[in-house]
DNA sequence: CTCTCCCGCCAGAAG
DNA sequence: CTTCTGGCGGGAGAG
């Protein structure tokens, strides 16, 4: 049977012309949330149903669920059942994700060299009781370390947790330690939910993502502003990356991209640094007479705060980012054979 | 050419 | 066992 839902748009004038845009797992998220929305909050989505009403099969209603759970619109209920948490939940789950990054940043890890590693290793489960040097505590899937949803959250974190403007995906890939491809899913979906945007580098012209605020529902929401009381101390979103004039530099993240055992030699002076990720927005304090002392890779931190204009620089820090390169964590075959082998038994 | 990223195989997990 | 989940990368469309 044909789908009953189908594109907004319906541009299917000719079905000769076929694009891939059509099938964009960005499309796609939308369609979804809009029916989403439309059941309305703490309402039951199955998956069946989605991907029927979607027109598509089911291994990519798995994708967009994954991705979505991760800022808290969604909820695995059961099998195939999920619910549908509504637009205001996700600055409950963002600004938890904020408090985990920070959390990780501050926390030395033996096993992590430096800031990227921190992230891409924070394991933020299998934390229950009796947690501490088990036999094989780590027996545990590392499947799920890889999966969608953490390198999603951990995707969130990299705009919360830095003071890095614009993120390319393929920094985050070395900084996540993650398959560029996954990222364009990831960034898809987070587009659909206007969790962030993509623009073109200033410097490079290459594209990159910023984080924005999800300023608009789609429906305003009539059922979704239902409990949306709760949602909220403030804007954080307002805090960093949302309204901030600052400087948009791909790689200013130098400041807290250095080496565990740096940080390590200067602890004397590492509650600056500490305290600088907290407060990010220092550089407008900068101007009054900063000579007491110098953030050590992070001299030209006294430029104008000229906004996104055209700011041409070329520096391309990457010094953070060809340690992270340096692993090669997955990849279980060892055959050569990339050959796929259809018939299976 | 490089950048995007859809498709769906198939290995685990769940039932 | 069957069914559900979803990691994974080939390879094709878009620019």
């Amino acid at each position: 049977m044909s789908s009953s839902l189908h594109t907004e748009d319906s541009q299917w004038k000719n079905p000769s012309i076929y694009s891939r845009k059509d099938k964009s797992l960005g499309l796609l998220c939308s369609n979804f949330l809009k029916l989403c929305d439309r059941e309305g909050e703490d309402s039951t989505i199955g998956l069946d149903n989605a991907a029927d009403q979607l027109g598509v099969e089911r291994r990519r209603i798995y994708d967009i669920v994954n991705i979505l759970e991760s800022v808290g619109v969604l909820s695995r209920k059961a099998k195939n059942q999920y619910r549908w948490n509504g637009y205001s939940a996700i600055s409950k789950a963002v600004d938890l994700l904020k408090k985990e990054g920070l959390k990780d940043l501050s926390t030395v890890s033996s096993t992590c060299h430096n800031v990227s590693n921190v992230i891409a290793c924070n394991n933020s489960d299998v934390k229950e009781k009796g947690e501490g040097k088990t036999a094989g505590s780590h027996k545990i899937d590392n499947r799920k370390e890889k999966s969608l949803m953490i390198l999603a959250q951990n995707f969130v974190k990299l705009f919360l947790c830095s003071d890095v403007g614009l993120i390319s995906l393929d920094k985050a890939a070395s900084t996540l330690l993650a398959k560029t491809r996954r990222l364009y899913d990831i960034a898809n979906v987070f587009v659909s939910l206007n969790l962030i945007e993509k623009i073109r580098s200033p410097d490079n012209g290459k594209p990159v993502f910023r984080w924005i605020a999800w300023n608009e529902n789609p429906r305003s929401g009539s059922l979704a502003a239902a409990k949306s009381d709760d949602s909220t101390r403030r804007t954080f979103g307002a805090e960093i990356t949302n309204i901030t004039p600052k400087r948009y530099r791909e790689d200013s993240s130098s400041d807290l991209m250095l080496n565990g055992q740096v940080k390590r030699l200067k602890v004397a002076k590492d509650d600056e640094l500490k305290d600088k990720k907290q407060e990010i927005s220092a550089e407008q304090l900068n101007e009054r007479g900063t000579k007491d002392f110098v953030f050590g890779p992070f001299g030209p931190s006294s430029l104008p705060r000229s906004a996104i204009s055209g700011k041409e620089n070329l520096k391309q820090i990457q010094n953070w980012e060809d340690l992270a390169s340096k692993y090669h964590p997955q990849y279980q075959n060892k055959d050569g054979s990339k050959h796929i082998q259809r018939g299976h038994l």
